[in-house]
DNA sequence: TCCGCACCTTGACGCAGATCAACATGAGGG
DNA sequence: CCCTCATGTTGATCTGCGTCAAGGTGCGGA
């Protein structure tokens, strides 16, 4: 019998004018004779829904953009602990200019497209196309920033905090991605299991299962079936997560 | 009376010809004709330990390096909890080109120097100057890994892990700056008080105390004074700290 | 020389979150 | 339709680290 692969379709662009990422991502800046260079050394790849994209350790012969869905950067100790060091969304850059190897495990946890570009000819064309690294500059001092911001919160806050600062976050991105205010109340889906969610955190799953249901009891949040979230007041969440000057509105 | 205030003085190179770390900084990849652009927008400034350099918040009209001495960026909460965000040494770029106002609290924790360049004119020179900002991306990328690393130490790490920790990346640095080999014994001074250890560590101080106490009485260090630390043996610290894959021996 | 202050150490105790364990829920497959 | 397995919830108990408290040490200044 033949077996039906799940093919994670969709959106897989047909060229960079209808990208979804055009403006966001690594070639933001790219004018069309660049954007054509980097078209001669790119070719599309799709992942499902909890495959690995690479192992960290393993050699990485290309870098690239997540086009849609969602991946996680994580650290293994010997002994099993693991920590997650980065959230992958559309737009964000895997891989890093000049190193051989892949530093972290880099997995998709939903169905996932990335935009890849083979390593060599990529570095050798951010020698000569300051727009590129300029762009991955700007990202880079971003994704500093957000690593730093996350620093406080697993150094600092308590488990209720920062159960309340993940879901912060997740809903500002979804906010502003579909356009949304924050004003009103927010619906998504959560993107992570309870397990990945303790890998972000620094705590175990159970404790993000027992402080999912304190802020459904106290009426923080509210949920259907296990990740379906609505925040009535984005705010009072916004306390939740002791997190003062509330970011901006704008990630 | 005159007042004689204690002038950190000493560091400051009297051209980039002799500078310490001419090879290491922003400036690492510019050519003659390059670094005499950066010298006409710099200026050097010197902070006595305990000085605060800026205020998160503050505006920023200067980006610069740390010649010598030792910096922290620290994150504070409302509540007043505090968290590290970044440990600044020689040769380590402060500011973030492209934003007006600091991020986070800088501190200097021993008499430093810097060399500061004022931030207009620096960011207009790394639009024409593609060995700034390579090399500034190359950095960035490098401090992007280390503030992955430490939320491994943060989120995953026990208590004394963490102190072994801090204490194998300060004894690696020492060595790799004093061309020490890391097979002998590694002899140097803590550059942080327990507090400051603390706040990078996500620790209290007693609780700091209490490990560095645990630790000498368990052979892994030995302490004279409050501050003049011997590692006996790098590798049963590296063991301590739960840190596989030993980092390579360099930085 | 002594004082004052910053820095550090050590002890007693309590609690937030880890650990261990049992069970619930729901989707996919035979 | 039921079984299985991944995922999530909840309870009981344990423990590492925080909190509170009481000194100790050593340097700079009067």
């Amino acid at each position: 019998m033949s077996i039906t692969l799940k093919q994670p379709e969709g959106a897989t662009p047909r060229d960079c004018g209808e990208c979804p990422i055009r403006h966001r991502a690594v070639c933001a800046r790219c004018e069309a004779d660049e954007l054509e260079a980097l078209d001669r050394i790119k070719y599309y790849r799709s992942f499902e829904a909890g495959r690995t994209v690479i192992w960290a350790g393993d050699r990485m012969d290309f870098v690239g953009s997540v086009v849609s869905g969602i991946a996680t950067l994580t650290q293994t100790m010997e002994d099993g602990r693991r920590q997650m060091v980065g959230l992958l969304l559309p737009s964000d850059f895997v891989g890093r200019p000049g190193r051989e190897a892949a530093a972290y495990d880099v997995v998709a946890t939903t169905d996932m497209v990335m935009c890849c570009f083979r390593k060599a000819p990529f570095e050798e064309m951010m020698l000569r196309t300051p727009h590129i690294s300029q762009r991955l500059l700007e990202m880079t001092l971003d994704e500093l920033d957000a690593a730093r911001e996350w620093m406080l919160v697993l150094g600092r806050k308590t488990a209720r905090e920062k159960i309340a600062s993940l879901l912060s976050i997740i809903a500002r991105r979804d906010a502003t991605l579909k356009l949304g205010s924050l004003q009103g109340p927010i619906v998504f889906d959560l993107p992570l299991t309870r397990e990945a969610m303790a890998d972000y955190l620094g705590l175990t799953l159970e404790t993000v299962s027992r402080q999912i249901s304190a802020l459904r009891k106290d009426g923080v949040i509210s949920l259907e079936g296990k990740r379906h979230v609505t925040i009535p007041d984005f705010h009072r969440l916004l306390e939740e997560a002791a997190d003062d000057g509330d970011g901006g509105l704008l990630t």
